[in-house]
DNA sequence: TTGTAGGCGTTATCAG
DNA sequence: CTGATAACGCCTACAA
């Protein structure tokens, strides 16, 4: 059943049809109810192929992430799909891993479908080197590219993200204020966020952002679990090294940080002060519950799509907008 | 750039471009390299809205889910879309939320997009009612639907499940024989699943599944979070109900029954052994650790796809695939 | 091995 | 207000 079909059996031109279909006026009642009928009793759907091969569009965006079942990305992937489709776009997933070339591959991949933009969501897509991005860059001349979480320059790049740097800055010195001097700074990601935080808290801790952090027992890189952040800090711990505060980039290095409290009977908050960030769902399934930074995940991926939305309408739109990050207090800290 | 203009740079036709690019091999190496330096230097990209049009397909299938930040489903689309894509088909996400209205409006909205299949996520799509199922029923007419954690018959209807009956029924008897005897049940789904769990766990208690659980003090139904569950049991706690074991449909029913556990000065395991349901992230982030059934659901996605691919290619595949569950054990059972 | 021509189902532009 | 017709870009018999 093709829209020649409905012609025929309500005896009207296919461009009639095509007419009550996409809502347009200039038709009367009358045959418009016709039409109408004829669709209804056949059952008749629109070709969505064809009709996207006229438009050049069938009203689709691309989101990639890195992996959809990390918590905090499933979180955005879940805002964006739901704000995407009350603008009556679909939304086409890719996880990419972590590789850039795996990452150009599935780029590429997802521009040979035609989607109307893309969205990378997570700031390990803005690496370091400029050559690295240049994928992103070329492909942004095909089609707007959104950016969650992070930020990279370009005519038709549109960032959405969260302050982290003051993010971690304000932990930080809330912890200061609270009491506490001796503050570890433990993360996993050295993303265009992941960067901003590790500033954020050599700034607030008096240290020269730009100094290697090589010989800075304080400041520690991790890429594994839960159970080697524990080791990493009960290591330290008989090493003698003293600190009464612990912050990190994620709230699954913080679960370490507890673990490790409760394995060496340390006590949290009065002995150990421990801050995550995310504010994602096992901070309040770990105990004590985590206090952490909320990043303003929904807000951001709502900012996204409706920037995107005003591109599409063409729009004048913000490149870049920056939303505040807000600390959740819960029972790690004694604030 | 289309077809034609790389036909003319080449000096062949369209056809021989067509060939070219789809891997026929009646091309004469010569033309071939000729083409394919021509698409390489103009960087030409099949239309696929085009190619859609004329082979009715796009490779596309859609997901369907609740909620895709749930970390069951998270970790459940994560592998699907990971399969899917090997197999060269991309993945059309939809939440649905848990209203069958919705849902349905939903799927006839991916249907009218023509996805090659349909994938639906969580038992919690089969309902009691046949009536409420029929627009599923329906929606088989017109492409292969998968279920993915659930089962519902139907000619064009593929299942792949995990044996949630004998999860629970096992997990009982596993609590049984290391001494505990007053074992209470949380759940908060009635889904498909969610009956076959119960249905486990009252065969397992020696009790009838067909009786109604109304009265019966150490079954609940939840709909609510963490907290309800904490208080709740510390409610029946007060109020003088022995329990020495709770088994939950959830992990996150679970750590609700740890965080009771912690406010009322019970020792796990000591006291009260727990197991929840889906070996999920947070079983691991947990203090202690959640002993919990994992439902293999890397396996089941994986079943789900190939048995897809296998729809795909007209071969004969089996209507419903049943994986058996397992114990993972950690800290909160003395096994 | 290569080319020609018809079909896929819409939308949109003109006439009328 | 309605209808005829030309795109849109690709695939694929069928012919050469």
């Amino acid at each position: 059943m093709n829209i020649y079909d409905v012609s025929r059996k309500a005896g009207v031109s296919i461009a009639t049809v095509s007419r009550v279909i996409n809502g347009n006026s200039n038709v009367t009642e009358k045959t418009k109810e016709k039409v109408l009928k004829v669709i209804e009793d056949y059952g008749y759907t629109p070709n969505a192929f064809a009709r996207g091969l006229g438009l050049n569009s069938m009203k689709t965006v691309g989101i990639m992430c890195a992996d959809s079942s990390d918590p905090f990305l499933a979180s955005a992937i879940y805002y964006l799909e739901g704000d995407l489709r009350s603008n009556g776009y679909d939304s086409l997933l890719c996880c990419t891993g972590y590789e850039v070339d795996v990452r150009e591959k599935y780029l590429d991949l997802l521009l040979s479908k035609r989607t109307d933009a893309i969205i990378l969501v997570g700031s390990n897509f803005v690496e370091g080197s400029k050559e690295k991005n240049q994928y992103i860059i070329d492909a942004s001349q095909r089609v707007p590219i959104a950016i969650v979480n992070g930020a990279l320059d370009g005519n038709n790049i549109y960032s959405t993200l969260c302050d982290d740097y003051n993010g971690v800055y304000g932990a930080v010195n809330k912890l200061k204020e609270s009491g506490c001097s001796k503050i570890l700074y433990l993360y996993n990601s050295k993303s265009y966020s992941g960067i901003k935080k590790l500033s954020g808290y050599l700034a607030a801790m008096g240290m020269d952002p730009k100094e290697p952090t090589e010989g800075n027992d304080y400041v520690r890189f991790f890429n594994g679990d839960i159970n080697e952040v524990k080791d990493y800090l009960t290591t330290l711990h008989n090493n003698g090294l003293e600190f009464d505060a612990i912050v990190t980039a994620d709230d699954n290095l913080a679960i370490g940080a507890i673990k490790y409290a409760k394995a060496c009977n340390i006590k949290v908050p009065e002995q150990l002060s421990i801050i995550g960030y995310n504010n994602s769902l096992i901070a309040e399934c770990s105990d004590p519950e985590l206090t952490s930074v909320d990043n303003k995940l929904e807000a951001v991926c709502s900012n996204c799509v409706s920037t995107l939305m005003g591109v599409f309408a063409e729009q004048e739109v913000p490149l870049k907008t920056v939303f505040s990050a807000e600390i959740i207090i819960r029972e790690t800290t004694r604030f």
